[in-house]
DNA sequence: ATGCTGGAAGGAACA
DNA sequence: AATGTTCCTTCCAGC
């Protein structure tokens, strides 16, 4: 197909230009990738005909991501094995203790005692103030603050951390802690039991306030102080309505902060938080952001707390400290967190909670403190409502439920969590001093699905929820957001919050008579200040351009035997930057799946955000054309246009899902392909992503695509990667396919948009999916990248020659890169691409990841040319 | 009156 | 060091 089809676009929306439009095709010219973040999937796509098969989608999703995935296949926990893939496993594991506690992470971590403590101790402390371990910390900061210390030791501790620093943070955590208190008394326990669930509408029920029970917990927490306490104590926080929830937390930081803004937002934040509280001091010691964030948490505590203070406490307790201890980094802290965590989850939760409900109740405020202790502690076990869930279970205590940054499977044995529905490769993440923008949705305009197979009892489960990073090496909480719970009318589903390490847990019931189903109608995204969470001591990342994120869900299954299965699956990726939304193209409708390669044939295409600039490559591979699109980002775009254009046949097969994961796993929905197809049951799949992540994460696969530049390749890699590893996913790719020859990629320039710019090529943007992106990212590394499109624009050009290249250089670089991208080259490669090499360090990974996208790039070239 | 959205201004961070 | 561009965060306004 190198021609051109022409095509004509339809935007339905009143996109600005976007409607129709006439698409350019290019046949050969490699986009850019640069958005490719998001685009990942469309070059999958291509062809990833992967496989298909891997049972676990999840898995596959990593895969693509990751490349190596390959494994994917396995679904199983093996996954963990699985993930052999040494980065998975390095990655990943190493660190983490079986307990799930990240070893290396953060040995305060180990310290912290949650464990330790009885939670009943832990409890009884909470009681007592915490002035205990933590709450000795906590006590510390405590000073300052009578009781509002106490109350956010353990919070802040611990959630705040988290939430880093952000007001928010803490604000979530209060809000959390509100949760957890809710927790904490018996209700939190989600972990414990999956009870909760019901509580979550007990809750809900019983909270006054809150209209949805859950809801208004959250909220008030973090809200103010004061109203935190409410909040905390109420629910009622939930009255606060407005904002409650994210609000509240955000809301009330925001308020804090918000008014303040940033500048104030020191204060704000931490103030808000904390200070709000109380003391004043708060905040101010933090720097402002910075010790806004944790401070909220710490903040009090911090402020006074020295450093040597805080060591000192950190070695006592740790929760709590790690939070006070801004200083600790949240990585750390998650770590620790983790492993309190788990206890938490399992065992502890009520520590957690207790801790963060105390947390939360101190940090609201003294009052809160009182309140807690009244409230929470006691008022709130009054408060019956939440209770009722919450409490009850408890089921876990283990404390051992793995870290948030651990990677695990989505299927076991006969379980496999699955993400039935994949949430919209776009949500626009709501700051603290905004209100909130609502729960993610699917593509299809409904929420997310969630659903575990596998499970007879008729014990309800906890399906637990929190904002992980898109990158395709390590799946972990993404520091610089946080679930936000999401309350009122329109959500049918109970849920309630709950801090783990720094990050926030969204608790839902996942019920028997619901099939084990959950449809995330509660679920928003909160966005931390980048300067809040970059001055925490342990943080490494950075926020700028670090946009993209994935919902990571987790199910903990105690077995008959006592044993406890954790499961995890990941959505694709969402951009959650106000601007790609804008600028990706996507693609909803295409008239014609299919067409002859020598062209001449009208497409339409409908869909959004096409510009002028936008263009639409098709891409003949082997004989299956394959239509991609490359908004930049949108994985919508790609997604759908990648989808549907290819169609579908494609879809079939493969779905894109796994390909798109991410990215355009609302293209791909929407696409009216099933985002995981799979799912059912057996699919453990489902979640590419979620599984384990281990798999992929490698980004290697991802990878950024592009590169831009020279030749990048550009998405093809990735892309490449991902078929390869899950062919099944990847797919997406085409799956066998069928069809890939060719394929179509819209292309646009962003404007600006480096990639576009880069190379010659002309940059497109594949819209690959996410993986891609992420793979790019990874984390650590690329910052561009990881969000994306632009930075990283996958440029892919594709010029023959930049294709060549590409592939030379993927030989070039590096074997085993080489070999992925090698392998993917071909063309029609195919979608063979490659295997991973499964050792590659990241370090190879990213040229790797360079060199498939050449490689891609070249093989969708190829066809091309 | 709220909550959710989309859009945009202003300023900071980068290149 | 200056300039231009991109990104982040906060506000505003409409539905």
């Amino acid at each position: 197909m190198q021609d051109s089809l022409r095509v004509r676009v339809n935007s339905k929306l009143s996109f600005g230009a976007k409607k129709e439009r006439n698409l350019r095709f290019l046949t050969t010219d490699m986009k850019s990738a640069e958005e490719d973040a998001y685009s990942y999937a469309p070059n999958v796509s291509l062809s990833l005909p992967l496989g298909v098969g891997n049972p676990c989608l999840a898995a596959q999703y990593h895969t693509l991501q990751s490349g190596p995935v390959i494994s994917v296949s396995s679904c199983h926990q093996s996954s963990y094995s699985l993930q052999n893939d040494t980065h998975i496993a390095s990655g990943y594991y190493h660190g983490l203790k079986p307990n799930g506690a990240p070893a290396l992470e953060s040995p305060r971590i180990e310290i912290t005692a949650y464990s330790q403590y009885p939670e009943d101790e832990v409890e009884e402390r909470s009681s007592n103030e915490d002035h205990i371990i933590k709450r000795g910390v906590n006590s510390i900061v405590t000073l300052t603050l009578p009781n509002a210390d106490g109350y956010r030791d353990p919070s802040c501790l611990s959630p705040a951390s988290s939430l880093s620093s952000r007001s928010c943070n803490s604000d979530a955590s209060s809000y959390e802690s509100g949760f957890y208190n809710y927790d904490n008394s018996p209700q939190n326990s989600p972990w414990q039991s999956p009870c909760v669930s019901p509580r979550g509408p007990s809750m809900l029920l019983s909270c006054p306030h809150a209209t949805g029970p859950v809801g208004s917990p959250n909220h008030s927490p973090s809200t103010s102080p004061q109203i935190g306490a409410v909040a905390e104590i109420g629910w009622p926080a939930q009255p606060r309505g407005s904002r409650p929830n994210s609000p509240s937390c955000s809301g009330g930081v925001s308020s804090c902060s918000g008014i303040g803004k940033r500048k104030y937002s020191f204060n704000g934040n931490s103030y808000c938080q904390t200070s709000p509280n109380q003391s004043p001091t708060p905040s101010p010691y933090g720097s402002p952001r910075i010790s806004v964030t944790d401070e909220n948490w710490l903040a009090n505590t911090n402020q006074y707390t020295n450093s040597a203070i805080v060591a000192a406490i950190n070695a006592l307790t740790t929760d709590g400290v790690v939070d006070l201890g801004e200083g600790i980094p949240i990585k750390t802290r998650k770590t620790m967190l983790d492993n309190s965590p788990s206890m938490s989850l399992k065992v502890e939760p009520r520590g957690e909670e207790l801790g963060h409900e105390r947390e939360h109740c101190h940090e609201d405020y003294p009052n809160r403190m009182a309140l807690k202790k009244e409230n929470y502690c006691g008022g709130f076990l009054d408060v019956p409502q939440h209770p009722y869930s919450w409490s009850k279970p408890k089921p876990y205590l283990s404390p051992s439920l793995p870290a948030l940054d651990w990677q695990l499977p989505s299927c076991s044995g006969p379980y496999n969590l699955q993400i039935e529905v994949q949430p919209k490769s776009h949500h626009r993440a709501h700051y603290e001093t905004e209100g909130s923008r609502g729960a993610v949705k699917a593509l299809s305009g409904g929420h997310p699905v969630v659903q575990l197979y596998g499970y007879m009892e008729s014990e309800p489960l906890t399906l637990q929820l929190f904002i992980g990073t898109a990158d395709d090496r390590l799946l972990r909480p993404h520091a610089f957001y946080q679930v936000h719970r999401i309350t009122g009318k329109t959500v049918s589903t109970a849920s309630h919050e709950v801090m783990h390490s720094n990050s926030k847990l969204l608790e839902i019931p996942l019920l028997p008579e619901n099939n084990m189903k959950a449809i995330i109608d509660c679920a928003g995204i909160l966005k931390l200040r980048n300067s809040d969470i970059e001055l925490r001591k342990g943080e490494t990342d950075i926020g700028r351009k670090n946009t993209r994120v994935r919902l990571v869900f987790r199910v903990h299954i105690t077995q008959p035997n006592g044993r406890t299965v954790s499961l995890q699956a990941a959505s694709n990726p969402i951009e959650c930057s106000q601007r790609s939304a804008q600028e990706l193209p996507l693609v909803e409708k295409q008239s014609v799946d299919s067409s002859p390669a020598t062209g001449g044939k009208m497409m339409l295409l409908t869909g959004l955000n096409f510009l002028p600039e936008s263009k639409v490559v098709f891409v003949e591979k082997a004989q299956v054309p394959i239509i991609k699109t490359e908004p930049n980002d949108d994985y919508d775009s790609l997604g759908t246009v990648g989808l549907s254009m290819h169609s579908k046949p494609y879809y079939n097969q493969t779905r894109l899902t796994p390909v798109m994961p991410v990215a355009d796993p609302d293209a791909c929905l929407v696409g009216a392909y099933p985002p995981c197809p799979p799912s059912h049951a057996t699919m453990p799949s489902s979640s590419p992503s979620s599984s384990p992540t281990l798999h992929d994460l490698s980004p290697v696969a991802y990878i950024k695509c592009l590169p831009n530049s020279p030749t990048h390749t550009t998405a093809s890699g990735p892309m490449a990667s991902h078929f390869q590893e899950s062919p099944g996913h990847t797919n997406l790719g085409h799956p066998p396919s069928p069809d890939h020859n060719s394929s179509l990629e819209i292309l646009h320039s962003h404007g600006s948009s480096n990639s576009l710019n880069s190379p010659g090529a002309q940059s497109y943007h594949p819209i690959y999916p996410n993986s891609s992106p992420s793979s790019s990212s990874s984390p650590a590394s690329h910052p561009s990248t990881p969000g994306g499109p632009a930075e990283s624009p996958f440029a892919s050009a594709y010029s023959p020659s930049q294709v060549q290249a590409a592939a030379n250089s993927s030989q070039n670089k590096g074997n085993s890169p080489c070999q992925l991208p090698e392998d993917a080259s071909p063309s029609s490669m195919t979608i063979a691409v490659k295997q991973e090499p499964q050792e590659l360090d990241q370090m190879y990974l990213d040229d790797v990841n360079e060199i498939i996208r050449n490689d891609l790039s070249s093989i969708s070239v190829h066809p091309h040319a």
